[in-house]
DNA sequence: ATAGGTTGTCGAAGCGCTTCGACTCGGACT
DNA sequence: AGTCCGAGTCGAAGCGCTTCGACAACCTAT
């Protein structure tokens, strides 16, 4: 392992003159520099990790929590963690991941051991016990997902609220009097995971505004929970003409349902889905939707964090405006 | 930030005693030890990262390379890395995330850095350009997935040339005599990822010696895409009557379109899909599968990480033994 | 009773880096 | 000519931990 000392020797000047050519906090002349860098290079040197930490309390290490649960948009959580590791790595970080087991413990272990100069949490639920502890240290952390209280927190999210109200909007805009929304798993409502209350406050109070008749409708992902909930919906709503999807592992259910009771898409009923675009341009009918912005959000927390991390930087409430894109799911109502 | 000092002084002994209480490396009589952990309740210390990396050379951190490309299997990734986290952090190891972007340098990085103790690799290539330096080295590794050269190399991965022997000897057991595989994505083979090609290789010689007719294509997942390749297949081999599906994007686009040609599943064809069980038991058909064991894979590679750290486990290739499990899709065929 | 072994504790020496203060040297300013 | 300043470099002091050797106290065996 070859250390500072060693290519302070090689290249025949002092150690500290070695970190301030890698800090760059100091002038250095061009000729020192590149007899240094000669050395970096020859004898493939790499700073310890440990050492370097140590000495500058600066981990350069970014914690992100994902969710342990697998309930819910998998593919989401992994395109944010992408995003989240590249990103970060233009900035210099690595990404620790932990999962939400731990819980609050993580957060005072890393915090308290210094493995992390920040975090990032995902699925944030409404009343997170976390967030007490984020309060509670100096250290700098973004939400991605929003809470109940925002206060003194950065947060990262997609608009959900406004994805409601546009997506009821469509279908409304399109003559649908009566829509059934088929929502996030019942777990996710009962642990109070903000975006599926949020996008359900969007569509009821635009539902009002625009008098459409509006019925939720909670469903676990899969062929058997969606014929039950489609069952119990049109049942309930015959006259139901529109559908809005929070739950992606229900959509091509719906869509293979809907089909085999000869009800046409879009001609019979208008689908709007609430999901990443590679998932509504992959199924069996293209689906008009809102995207989740996955990448963004992973790229935004990351930013956040650095520009924090570097003495810049506010707390603030990010939400990403959401776009609906019409594809081939959504048409005029039907006279 | 509390220290390993600030708890000696509070508990009146000097700090190696407190460092071995934490360690267990020599005896510590009970009263002392007693003592020295109500301190460390108390102050709710966190022994430092940094420093204890630097002393003893151990940064406790196992390094995790996930794929950048999402074009396969995200769901396993996920779950893949999800079992990484969870399995190490009862070994008393983090995970740093590294994405395939960086490629070698992230290994060379990490190694020189002292970063982690450990990595773990997927996403294996048949001839993988990070396999010469993880060689070169003497930190412990473990690859998902199996290279064409595996002399001194860790590898766990599902057997997939079982796999594939055992999804055609299940679909030519009841019947079937003319097979279609829907492969995974070209680029997979391209990239000459083995897992695909180990497959492909099970079906032909089991093929070859139970005299059944197969046919392989490799499918982009989608629906428009599945519906090109279905086409093909039956134009140039009308009597297919068995599925065998790789690329799990391509398991409901596949059903939907058998079902709308008016073939009946499993009576007219029988569908034999490999895919996590999740995705069997969630299709508009209960799949008859075998399952990618994507937990116990992360498992296992934590486990066989753990064991070489500590000085025990050799270098070893694990198989994982497929199971396939008959659901609904999979019939005798018809005469 | 004494040599020998255990057991429990301590002090001190690093681990490899960052960073502060100090120093030298040349040029710019009085 | 003398003073001041900035640029460029160095030495040394830690950062908080682990670990080695030393040592005291006690407990066996002889």
């Amino acid at each position: 392992m070859v250390t500072l000392a060693e290519v302070a020797q090689h290249a025949g000047v002092s150690a500290s003159t070695v970190s301030y050519v890698l800090s760059g906090k100091r002038s250095i002349s061009t000729t020192t520099r590149q007899r240094v860098e000669q050395s970096i290079r020859e004898l493939g040197y790499h700073p310890n990790a440990g050492a370097r930490a140590l000495a500058s309390s600066r981990s350069n290490i970014i914690a992100l929590m994902i969710p342990l649960r697998t309930d819910m948009y998998v593919p989401v959580m992994m395109e944010i963690a992408i995003a989240v590791a590249t990103t970060a790595r233009t900035h210099g970080y690595d990404v620790l991941l932990l999962t939400g087991e731990e819980g609050p413990d993580a957060v005072r272990r890393v915090t308290g051991s210094g493995l992390a100069d920040a975090m990032i949490l995902m699925d944030v639920e409404l009343d997170d016990e976390r967030l007490p502890l984020l309060r509670g240290t100096d250290q700098p952390s973004v939400l991605i997902g929003l809470p109940a209280d925002t206060t003194g927190m950065t947060c990262v999210d997609l608009d959900f609220r406004a994805t409601g109200a546009l997506c009821l909007e469509h279908l409304a805009m399109l003559g649908h009097r009566d829509i059934a929304v088929i929502g996030e798993a019942p777990a996710v409502y009962e642990r109070h995971t903000g975006f599926a209350e949020r996008t359900l406050d969007g569509l009821r109070g635009r539902s009002q505004e625009l008098g459409v008749r509006l019925l939720h409708r909670p469903c676990d992902g899969g062929y058997d929970a969606m014929a039950v909930t489609l069952a119990r919906i049109l049942d309930e709503r015959p006259g139901t003409t529109g559908f809005v999807v929070q739950n992606e592992s229900a959509v091509e259910p719906l869509l293979a349902l809907l089909r085999q009771q000869g009800r046409a898409i879009p001609e019979d009923v208008s689908v709007v889905a609430i999901c990443p675009d590679q998932v509504a341009t992959q199924a069996s009918v293209r689906l008009t939707s809102v995207a989740i912005p996955a990448q963004e959000m992973g790229r935004h927390a990351v930013e956040h964090l650095v520009a924090k991390l570097d003495g810049r930087g506010k707390d603030e409430v990010v939400l990403i405006a959401p776009e609906l894109t019409v594809r081939a799911s959504s048409g005029p109502a039907s006279a």
